[in-house]
RNA sequence: GGAGGAUUCGCCUAGUGGCCUAGGGCGCACGAUUGGAAAUCGUGUUGGGUUAACACCCUCAGGGGUUCAAAUCCCCUAUCCUCCGCCA
């Protein structure tokens, strides 16, 4: 959510920055609403002072006795009086917050002065490292997984339907030795590692900003009276760790607060699957760990930059090729000011396909979800909020297969993850021999 | 799923319709005292909103109701605790 206070100082400042979405807003009626909004929180708040002191009198006219009965009544029907102007104008404010909230909820975060305008193709790649794998004729994940013995698609699919597979074996040591790998670093760097629960309740979900705009991305699986989501299935673990500290005012000494979490992450990925996204690439589930700070606001910046080089020291310890992004504005998620994607080279569809997305969200999540921290006067202030996946391994696992491929069919696996998996996996008819 | 109980400031608690403008303790902050500290004493200490300001309004888990007036009475919901049932 935006500061209402920003808006009502400088809407074309505003504007102006939310126009690099590539979206136009027209701030009148939202300003015309607040403005009819005050006007009657003003009258309110002086009938209900006026109500609290005729109260007052009658409550000292019973103390003095009988003989102000006749007095006691006259001011008590004043009182009922004014009690129908209140509750008038009470169910006017309800009104008009509520549609001055729903005008807000719907406005995204503002892009940071260096991100691009523009849509998707106006994306920056930043930097590419690492080597591109020199491969003859190379065998795509899929082929590989189901070579290899590492994925059961057709199981999958029978099991959970279309987007759903089966990590088997060796593959589901790999899918969780990238995981072991991931956590073991997060808790070198000091950050505390959190498993949420995988049900949430609709709070946590307007708090990260999935609702209300984005609810139809997510599976919910129970709605309240007015059809609005009570529980849902997580989406990311992001949508839990916003909320954790969410309607708590936190000390200063105690930020920057650093977790990380595991969870699978559900979606209902409406927009459909491109042809090329086989496989494990996109699914209803996969699983990510997922990096979050709480930051004191000047330090925001400099965690985002922390977050950014933590996703990529995994992808250099994979030995990965892979590529930065600095995403443009209308590429941007609606919470964040600025995002940079870290991509994984695929081989076979000769595209880089985002496994990490690095975001700062400023005080946008802090606002929505009221987590604030002792300011430097005492004061309460809003915290900065940052997400970064630190990693997405399903979209992973492809990256690791295809890029270290050899020429006899086998993989060798990267050896930070030997702790967890065997060094080479070889093709399944050929494994009896060795 | 059933039956009871609970939810008041960071923590513990007082409070059964109007001197509650919510009291006390702990903790915390500042000050006094001290060579310095402990102890002691004093002062302050929930958030939020409207307003140029003075000031005012809201906030006792959340929502609704009764009343001139609600922390207090009634109804609904949420969460926690205890017991019963079921269960990995």
């Amino acid at each position: 959510m935006l500061d209402l206070n920003d808006i009502r100082r400088d809407p074309d400042r505003i504007r102006t920055a939310l126009a690099k979405r590539e979206i136009e807003i027209d701030f009148g009626e939202l300003l015309s609403v607040d403005e009819d909004y005050r006007k009657n929180q003003q009258a309110l708040e002086q009938s209900r002072a006026e109500r609290k002191g005729i109260s007052g009198q009658i409550s000292q006219l019973r103390r003095a006795g009988e003989s102000a009965a006749q007095e006691i009544e006259q001011l008590r029907s004043r009182s009922q009086a004014v009690g129908e102007r209140i509750a008038e104008r009470e169910s006017r404010a309800g009104e008009l917050s509520a549609a001055r909230q729903s005008l807000l909820d719907a406005l995204p975060n503002l892009p940071d002065d260096d991100v691009p305008a523009g849509g998707k193709d106006a994306n920056q790649v930043l930097r590419v490292v690492g080597d591109r794998p020199d491969l003859d004729a190379p065998l795509d994940h899929v082929q590989l997984a189901e070579g290899l013995g590492l994925v059961d698609y057709k199981r999958g699919a029978k099991l959970g339907g279309n987007g759903s597979w089966i990590y088997t074996g060796v593959g589901a040591q790999l899918e969780w030795a990238l995981l072991n790998y991931f956590v073991q670093t997060h808790l070198r760097d000091g950050y505390t590692f959190v498993l949420p629960p995988h049900l949430l309740t609709g709070d946590s979900g307007y708090a990260a900003g999935q609702f209300p705009k984005f609810a139809e991305d997510v599976y919910v699986v129970e709605e309240d009276e007015q059809g609005k989501p009570s529980k849902f299935l997580i989406p990311t673990s992001e949508t839990a760790l916003v909320s954790i500290h969410r309607d708590e005012i936190l000390r200063a000494e105690e930020l920057p607060r650093k977790y990380f979490a595991y969870s699978p992450c559900y979606r209902k990925e409406i927009g459909g699957y491109r042809t090329y996204e086989r496989g494990t690439l996109r699914g209803h589930q996969f699983n990510k760990v997922e990096m979050f700070q709480f930051t004191r606001p000047e330090d925001s910046l400099a965690a985002h930059e922390e977050m950014l080089e933590k996703a990529e020291e995994l992808m250099r310890g994979l030995g990965l090729h892979y590529r930065v992004s600095l995403l443009a504005a209308g590429d941007t998620s609606a919470s964040m000011t600025k995002t940079f994607d870290v991509e994984a080279w695929i081989p076979s569809i000769g595209q880089y396909l985002e496994v990490s997305s690095v975001s700062n969200s400023r005080d946008y999540q802090a606002r929505r979800a009221r987590i604030r921290y002792r300011g430097p006067e005492g004061k309460p202030a809003l915290v900065h909020t940052l997400n970064g996946s630190g990693l997405a391994t399903s979209r992973l696992l492809p990256a690791v297969l295809e890029q270290n491929q050899q020429a006899d069919g086998s993989v060798l696996v990267p050896e930070v993850l030997h702790a967890w998996a065997p060094a080479r996996i070889s093709p399944v008819a050929t494994r009896t021999g060795h």
